[in-house]
DNA sequence: GGAGAATAATTGGCTTGACCAATATTAATT
DNA sequence: AATTAATATTGGTCAAGCCAATTATTCTCC
């Protein structure tokens, strides 16, 4: 491995080479040199620049062209599109449990709003059933983590619009990565499971019951408390 | 370039090599061949058995990490973190102008009323001075995007959470994208940012009167009615 | 001189093959 | 049996080559 020329950290930098070209790239269009709109070097000449191999640039590209850095068009070359930022789904997201915890009450008890009117009652029946497996899994000790995600997803499905299912699934999966528990050193425990359960089954009441608000509101509630659960805990 | 063996998609699929190889990863991992905690075969392997050079595998696997399906580590495996899902700031997001538009007024007319009853002062002034530079814009023949955006995210970045603020960021690039313009053909016209403006300045008066009910129905009808014409258009 | 077609150059996409760094496994020694 | 050393395996990165797509330049015709 070769560290070259130009503003590529030193060995000291125990991460992949990926990521720091990734970053030397968004600093390139952070100062300016390459604003939005604008092209980038030719690969060949971007990694000779950065001294690296081609290759090495490509994969930074990639992560680049995924948070939405860059656009890619074959035969043309790499054109900046927004300012660097981070990804929605990128750590920065899930820094503050509390916040995570908020924002999923305000937008998941707006979604099941749009949910409640267009639920069917065979959704209403595979609900019903996850609490049920749910409250299996409480009884022999294990963690209906999948049972709970379904329970979510499948109210946001209901609302029959797949930016929001993703945003939910991505907030659910970001509050309940391996990551995130092992960073704050916590967990649910079998008495947390037992609250949300109870906090799912007055949900899903509202749900039966077609009452919008009534739903919004137990939504919301789990959620708050659910965060207040996990951030206390 | 050579399409291989086992399960990749035929010449008809026009993605990036990288994110097809990706998804195929992802089917193997839901299928629950390689469920969490179990380990990938090693690069070398699986590149052979997708049919695909180990570069173009190496390609996919950073798509897969930074997505937090899997962890990479050196000299020992590749290892499933999470059962597979799409990343939020992925095309996927972004694939129907329609239900993009729903979500920006689901999500943010949700926010408004978190953000009306916090919203200082200052903050009034600054979207009043927003709304007289995007008049300003629009009459010199200009296109008042910046404006347009800050004008959200101020709105956004009032309600406290930079969770929801991210989100409420990434929909509003989402939407104004240089490539997501350029793939549906459609444009704002100055006629359509005449209607933007008229409906921020009831957005505005409803945060100026206080008014969380009114300034969601107005954040509401401003994100739909900007939908139909940017469908319609 | 201008327009359109053909050709060349440039650019990204992907492959092959090689060597290095880190970790895991096996073998040898105490 | 425990420890150390050697070997094998795995991911990390590089170099070089060829193919596909786009752009720029040149050529031909009117």
């Amino acid at each position: 491995m070769q560290y070259g020329s130009i503003g590529l950290t030193t060995m000291t930098d125990a991460r992949r080479l990926y990521q720091q070209i990734a970053d030397q790239v968004r600093q390139l269009i952070v100062n300016g040199q390459y604003p939005p709109g604008s092209r980038l070097p030719a690969e060949r000449d971007l990694a000779q620049q950065l001294g690296v191999s081609r290759p090495s640039l490509r994969e930074a590209l990639i992560a680049l062209e995924i948070d939405g850095t860059i656009e890619i068009r074959m035969g043309s070359g790499i054109y900046v599109l927004n300012a660097a930022r981070p990804a929605v789904t990128g750590r920065s997201l899930g820094e503050s449990p509390t916040e995570l915890m908020q924002a999923r009450a305000v937008i998941e008890s707006a979604v099941i709003v749009q949910a409640t009117a267009a639920m069917p009652t065979e959704t209403l029946a595979t609900l019903r059933d996850i609490l049920v497996a749910m409250r299996s899994e409480i009884d022999e000790g294990r963690k209906p983590l999948e049972q709970d995600r379904q329970f979510h997803l499948i109210i946001a499905e209901s609302a029959g619009n797949s930016v929001l299912s993703e945003i939910v699934a991505s907030l659910f999966d970001e509050r309940h990565s391996p990551m995130s528990d092992h960073m704050r050193g916590r967990f649910e425990t079998p008495e947390t499971w037992q609250f949300a359960l109870s906090e799912h089954e007055a949900i899903l009441a509202a749900l039966e019951a077609k009452n919008p608000l009534a739903a919004q509101a137990a939504m919301h509630a789990h959620l708050t408390a659910s965060g207040r659960r996990w951030v206390e805990n």
